[in-house]
RNA sequence: CGCGGGGUGGAGCAGCUGGUAGCUCGUCGGGCUCAUAACCCGAAGGUCGUUGGUUCAAAUCCGGCCCCCGCAACCA
């Protein structure tokens, strides 16, 4: 067996992470544990990003330094992955010492060899639109936006060379075809950013200072991408200059696990900055899908959100993991709601499993005061049972390659479901009835408690608690792999404990009142932080009125804009404005709505917007402010 | 015509290198009593989005259409 690195994607300290986020985590674990349980080396890497403009302005609406800020976040997060019983062997943050200095030193490191150049000559700025654009986006030497005049700045930014690795990414990808996971979403980075040409990208801020500066250049902060990825090379001790044994042991990487989202970020950006650090590209990014909650994404508005903490506090850490692991499709979004959670646990985890356990447990005591006995006695049922462990050891083996959790979970349960019915097939209680079957009891419980301990050992990667909780009751001496390749390292003679159930049932309706209750206390309204005070003139230089929606209707080939014609007195305006997803035109049409008048025009979607119409904002949901009067005269100046 | 993925019994999914559908949960009926009202067996339920085509044969291949979803673009 080999050495095996993987890492989930280091989670950004900007709020506390919700399950949806702390599943890539559980996935990642089980998978880690898995390959130590098989016998690779395993580097299994975590952490957390805690830079950026975002942080820097959470932290100072909260009046706090954004290092205190992302201390506390990242503590939270930390708890949870000890909480979920994560198996990390380290967990980095951004604000560590060496990765800072890493990042530095790799920093400095492209920009000597110029695969990073300041970009002076290339800065166009367009004043109205507070826009920059390279020379190539220009159209004929104007605003692309607006097509108006722009100049030259002062502005200055760093730029990544991505055109100059484009080709070589590319036939990485090709030569690569597991590089993508899934595939699907090869085809997305492919068809949308590589083959339209890569854009240089900019690499560094100067309009915040929460980041990693520049140390060539004060007044420059690294972006906060090139940062985060470099903590994959960083945690294992890679500077530029020392590559540190960790790093020559582990990289590069068998597999980034990530969200879909991020994808783009580490298929192409980081393989270009490894491909300018001359060093191995990882061998596989996998994307995986989303949890949301019902058919939706989670969010405080929607006041759907599900936290770990919460889940465990009610239903225990092994059957958070289970649910994470086994309710999520490999290449779709699953979904989570309390309700099939429950109903997930009461079957599987209570009754299937629990209860297995439970009544084998009970009868070995019942019947033999506790002693598991010798297999003397084969019986007719007993091959289909061993057969069936034997061969879901091998089924789990191939879907582990590939990531198909859920699928090696159903396999386990395939063993357990066959125990349960070789149960029903020996019928122990009758042969317990009479004195001559009495070996023969004893062989069917036998095998019963070794289809378990192969069980707890094929769980151990999952659901770690749970196969050590398992493991004690049957008193188990080894779950290890190599024990469970044949059927019957139990020992006859081991003593078992007293059978105490692994999961309470939940009786549903009940905890489900119970939950709606907690719910309805903790939730709490998070407001977008209050801004500073300004002078009435800065007020005033706004021109705010009243237009009188005559025309609404949707942007073509645009799901967020809608294109308004407003009465405003004697004249008419058209204004864009992307609400299409909270308002449909004809909602809209004769309402009176509240817009800047004196912004310059801008283009968007090839239509000039003269204006700026007014809307109250809640957590991604957007209404349009109406006057309450509708006879209100249109160009009315609001005051 | 920007790119891509998908629509399978009540729910969630698998099958999709072609040969008339499979898993889990749920429902109904039966069995058993070791066990956490758990366990085992059986049944009902799908014209595999729609419509053409290829083929001896299509959920599985090809075209049109409808509907979801993701990416991009776009939200001052």
């Amino acid at each position: 067996m080999g050495k095996f690195y993987i890492t989930t994607a280091i989670a950004y300290t900007s709020r506390k992470p919700h399950i949806g986020n702390t599943y890539e985590i559980i996935l990642t674990d089980a998978i880690a544990r898995w390959r130590r349980f098989i016998g690779d080396d395993v580097f299994f890497l975590t952490g957390t990003d805690e830079h950026g403009q975002k942080i820097q302005e959470i932290a100072e609406a909260e009046g706090i330094a954004p290092q205190e800020y992302v201390d506390r976040i990242a503590g939270q997060i930390k708890d949870i992955a000890n909480m979920l019983n994560i198996s990390y062997d380290k967990f980095i943050r951004t604000t560590d010492d060496y990765h800072v200095e890493a990042v530095k030193k790799i920093f400095k490191k492209l920009y000597d060899q110029g695969d990073i150049y300041k970009s002076e000559y290339e800065g166009w700025y367009c004043t109205p639109c507070e826009s920059f654009w390279t020379e190539t986006q220009l159209v004929d030497g104007k605003c692309p936006d607006c097509g108006r005049e722009v100049k030259k700045t002062k502005e200055e930014a760093y730029f990544l060379r991505l055109s100059k690795y484009q080709d070589r990414l590319m036939q990485y990808i090709e030569e690569n075809p597991d590089f993508i996971q899934p595939e699907s979403r090869k085809k997305e980075m492919i068809n949308n950013f590589i083959k339209p040409g890569l854009q240089d990208l900019c690499v560094s801020r100067s309009s915040f200072t929460w980041g990693i500066p520049v140390e060539f250049d004060p007044g420059h902060v690294i972006y906060v991408w090139i940062d985060a990825l470099s903590n994959y090379i960083t945690a294992l001790g890679y500077t530029p200059d020392e590559k540190g044994e960790l790093y020559k042991k582990y990289w590069p990487a068998d597999v980034h696990i990530i969200g879909k989202d991020i994808l783009r970020f580490h298929t192409i950006y980081w393989p270009i900055m490894l491909m300018a650090l001359g060093e191995p590209l990882p061998k596989q990014v996998f994307g995986h899908p989303w949890m949301l909650f019902g058919e939706e994404k989670m969010s405080k508005s929607r006041g759907n959100v599900i936290y770990a903490e919460d889940l465990v506090r009610h239903f225990g850490v092994d059957a958070v993991r289970y649910y994470s692991l086994h309710e999520m499709p490999f290449a779709n979004d699953g979904t989570i709601t309390y309700d099939v959670f429950m109903s997930r646990y009461n079957s599987d985890l209570a009754n299937t499993l629990g209860n297995l356990v439970n009544r084998t447990v009970a009868m070995i005591n019942k019947y033999f005061d506790g002693v598991i006995q010798p297999d003397s006695v084969p019986g007719e049922f007993d091959e289909g049972l061993k057969t069936v462990c034997i061969e879901s050891v091998t089924k789990i083996e191939e879907k582990m390659l590939t990531w198909h959790i859920a699928d090696s979970l159903d396999e386990i349960w395939h063993i357990v479901d066959r125990a349960n019915k070789y149960i029903d097939e020996t019928a122990p209680w009758v042969l317990a009835k009479n004195e001559q079957d009495r070996s023969r009891l004893g062989t069917v419980l036998y095998n019963l408690a070794e289809a378990i301990r192969i069980i707890a050992a094929l769980l151990s990667s999952f659901m770690p608690d749970t196969a050590e909780k398992i493991a004690a009751q049957i008193n188990a001496k080894t779950l290890d792999y190599n024990s469970i390749k044949s059927f019957g390292a139990t020992e006859p003679g081991t003593k078992v404990g007293a059978p105490e159930p692994l999961f309470a049932r939940i009786d549903i309706d009940k905890k489900l009142v119970e939950l709606a209750a907690e719910n309805a206390q903790e939730e709490k309204i998070e407001l977008a932080p209050f801004k500073d005070f300004c002078e009435f003139d800065d007020f005033l230089k706004l021109d705010l009125r009243v237009g009188k929606v005559i025309e609404c209707e949707r942007v073509k080939k645009s799901d967020k804009l809608l294109r308004f014609t407003l009465q405003v007195g004697s004249e008419t305006r058209q204004i864009l404005s992307g609400i299409a997803k909270f308002h449909s035109p004809e909602e809209l049409i004769g309402k009176n709505v509240v817009f800047v008048a004196n912004f310059k025009p801008r283009k968007m979607m090839g239509l000039e917007s003269q204006g700026m119409i007014l809307s109250a904002e809640y957590n991604d949901e957007l209404s349009v402010l109406t006057t309450v009067k509708e006879d209100i005269q249109s160009g009315a100046e609001i005051v």
